[in-house]
DNA sequence: GGTTTGACTTTGAGCACTCAAAATACTCTA
DNA sequence: TAGAGTATTTTGAGTGCTCAAAGTCAAACC
C-alpha cells in the first residue's frame, strides 16, 4: 500500500507531466509543488525509483513509469470524484472542495469510490471541468483541442469547459463574474499592449481580465 | 493538530473508559485495543500526558483529561456520522461501514461534517445504535437504562436499541436473524446451564443465541 | 520470607519523512 | 577557458511512531 506521502508525490508528478508531457519533471518543480526543500524531493524520488514507480536520472529529472502513472491516476480519480460529490451532494462551494478532497482522497476505499461514482451517474469531469480518470486508469484527453480565453478566436460564441487553477480566491472571483464551466462566452477583443482580454459572458456585462487570468479559462466551440 | 495516531489512541481510550467509567485504563488493554506491543502504548501515553490529554500514573493506568475527552468525542462524532452517512446515503451495508469510517474519520473537516450532519437530519444514533456526540462534545447517556438480551425481562415486548460489536461477520449474522436496531423482540426464556437465550423477533421464528452474543444486543422497553 | 508470575516500563534500534547546510555538477557568460 | 551563478545531490540530524528484548515492580503463593 502506497503511503499518503507517496500518493501525493505521484499525483503531483502526474499533474506536472500533463502540463509538459514530453519533458521529465525537474526536482525544483517537484519540490515547490510538494512544498518541501529540494533535498527532500531528491531523497523521495530515489525511493520511488526503487519501488519502480518512477524513472529517475540524477540531474535529469523524473518521469512516472506505467505503474506509477496508474497509481497516480487512481489518486486523481479519487480526488476528482470526491470533489464532484462534495459539490453535487453536500452542496459545498466549488472554490473550497479542492483542499477538502486533498484530505479525503487518501481515505476513500474502492468500494466507497464506486458508490460515489454510481451516485453521481459516472461523471466525466469534476466541477472545475477537469477530466476524471476511469476506474481502469484511462484519462480522457479531449482537452487537447481546448483553447483558452487568451488564445481563442475573437467574437466567436464559445462555452467554458474548464478552469485550470484551484485557488479559492480566484475561483470565487470568476464565479462572481459568471465564468463557470458550461457558461457561453465571447471574447470581444484582446490587446497585447495592455495585456487585457475583454470577455462577454452570455447575458451579462462585458468584463476585462488580464492575459494570465484569461489563460486559465479553457473554452470549447459550441 | 492531533495526528491520526493520537486521535486513534484517544478514541480507543474513550471507548474503553465508557466500558468501565470509574477505572483507569490499563496499558495492557490499551495496547491490545490499539494493536501494538505494550511498550509502544507506554511510550505513547507518556507523550499524551505531556500534551495534557491524559493523566497517567506509572503502573496505575491512564484516564482522559477533559481536553483529551473533548478531542476523543469529536473523533467519535466524526466516526459515527460518517458511518450513518455511508449507510443512509451511499447504501453501504451496516456491517462494513465501521472500517471505512475508521479511515475517513481523520479526513473530514468541520465544514464537511456539518453538512453531513445537516443532510442526515442531525441523527442521535448511528446505524448500530451507538449515540453520536454533539458538536459541543456531549454524549447522550440515555444508554444507562438499556438492558441486553442476556439480562432483560422474560416475555416482555422490547425493541432493539443498540448492537455493541463491530465485527462484520457478527453483524451480518444478526442481520440475517432480523435482530437490527428498531426491531421488536421478546425473550422467550433463558437457561444458565446451557448458556442459551431463546429470542423471538417480531414476525419471525424463535432463535437461540449464546449468552455472550445475546449480551451484545441492547434493548429498550417500548 | 523468599520465589514465582504477570503486568508494566525501559532501552536500543529501525523506518518513513523532513530540514539545513555543505558539496557537487552543469550552464552560461565574459 | 575560467569563473559565476544556479540547480541538484549529499550529509547529518531530528521527529513521530513502532518493535524486540531486557529490566523492574508488586501482588500472590508456598
Amino acid at each position: 500500500m502506497a503511503s499518503v506521502t507517496v500518493e501525493n508525490y505521484l499525483k503531483q508528478l502526474c499533474l506536472q507531466q500533463q502540463r509538459a508531457p514530453d519533458q521529465r519533471v525537474s526536482m525544483g518543480r517537484l519540490a515547490t509543488a510538494m512544498g518541501v526543500v529540494p533535498g527532500t524531493a531528491t531523497t523521495m524520488v530515489k525511493a520511488l525509483a526503487d519501488s519502480g514507480l518512477v524513472s529517475y536520472e540524477p540531474r535529469g529529472g523524473v518521469r512516472l513509469t506505467r505503474a506509477g502513472e496508474q497509481l497516480a491516476l487512481h489518486v486523481l480519480r479519487r480526488h476528482r470524484l470526491v470533489e464532484s460529490f462534495l459539490v453535487k451532494v453536500l452542496g459545498l462551494d466549488w472554490s473550497e472542495v479542492h483542499d477538502e478532497a486533498d484530505a479525503l482522497e487518501h481515505a476513500v476505499s474502492e468500494k466507497v469510490l464506486e458508490r460515489i461514482d454510481a451516485y453521481l451517474g459516472r461523471p466525466a469531469v469534476d466541477p472545475h471541468g477537469d477530466p476524471i480518470p476511469t476506474a481502469r486508469g484511462k484519462l480522457a484527453v479531449a482537452d487537447l483541442r481546448l483553447e483558452s480565453l487568451a488564445s481563442c478566436a475573437i467574437d466567436t460564441p464559445l462555452r467554458i469547459a474548464r478552469v485550470v487553477d484551484q485557488e479559492p480566491t480566484f475561483l470565487q472571483y470568476i464565479d462572481r463574474c459568471g465564468l463557470t464551466p458550461g457558461v457561453s462566452v465571447k471574447v470581444e477583443h484582446r490587446d497585447a499592449q495592455s495585456d487585457a482580454v475583454a470577455i462577454h459572458p452570455h447575458g451579462r456585462r462585458v468584463l476585462t481580465l488580464g492575459t494570465a487570468a484569461a489563460a486559465k479559462i479553457l473554452v470549447e466551440s459550441i
